[in-house]
DNA sequence: CGTATTTCCGACTACAACGATCGGGATCTA
DNA sequence: TAGATCCCGATCGTTGTAGTCGGAAATACG
């Protein structure tokens, strides 16, 4: 799997909070967590970074949970990856090895590159698009 | 770094004999490990992997070392790096879970196969030749 | 106002993978 | 036979990941 666990989890939170945006969606942590098969106190973690990074916010109390803060076709796939993994960072580079290493590091930039360019060109609504279309699909098959 | 430690070493072996291939170049762990500085006990297992992966043969005795079994255009990189971390394996796919998840498996999918198409489109000759460009241009920066 | 609900914050733990080291055996050259 | 070199597997320390937990702050509601 391309991606972890972190990312994962906090990526399907949000395509379920993307599915309600229209009717000013506010979903809570538990309710995510239940429906997703997820630890929700793990979760929790996840949503906390996306807040922070400026994705959702957070409504407190009874009756509170998470909104999203963007519509869902402005929030991009690499925004939300950035967001989740970004966390470790303290970037390396082991400082100057040798020109075999040096071409390594171009091929390892044009794989980022190439990663970033899909993340940056899918976003929520388009991960929505497509669970649609697979329950479809799949209510389709019961026909 | 879009490669492990593994790979990165394996690779970098690999170019280097690459590089000596014209005259039925044979290299030594010791020797390839001090001139990429790189700890030359553990590059030998990447090597023996690589050799197990039928990508390249080994010479034992006085006078050993390693060689490749291609030539360098016929080695795509794809190859080198299943065969250095495929050894983990023990496929995961956490067994049906809900349509979101469904729809990050597609687009990790998605990615993985972005990375192979570059991967797969890369050989050592690639690298070689691109080493080369560098060091031609490290040159030309010292006239 | 008090209580229940929910998010917030940070510490903690268990486990697996990764990077690396090592001892000693097999094979080959000279 | 001696020394070089690859071969094989065990072991080890560090790091990151996934997950748990205790308790504080905020808020709705009666």
């Amino acid at each position: 799997m391309a991606f972890s666990a972190k990312t994962e989890y906090g990526l399907v939170a949000l395509v379920e909070l993307a599915s309600i945006h229209a009717s000013g969606g506010v979903l809570q942590v538990a309710e995510i967590a239940l429906r997703q098969n997820i630890p929700d106190r793990y979760l929790e973690q996840m949503l906390t970074s996306l807040r922070r990074g400026g994705i959702l916010r957070s409504i407190r109390g009874p009756k509170g949970g998470y909104q999203l803060l963007r519509t869902p076709a402005e929030v991009r796939v690499a925004d939300v990856v950035s967001c989740l993994e970004g966390e470790t960072s303290a970037r390396e580079s082991a400082g100057r090895q040798t020109p075999e290493f040096d071409v390594l590091d171009e091929l390892a930039a044009q794989l980022e590159s190439a990663r970033l360019k899909l993340l940056r060109s899918t976003t929520l609504q388009d991960l929505l698009d497509r669970r649609d279309a697979l329950l479809q699909a799949q209510a389709m098959y019961f026909i």
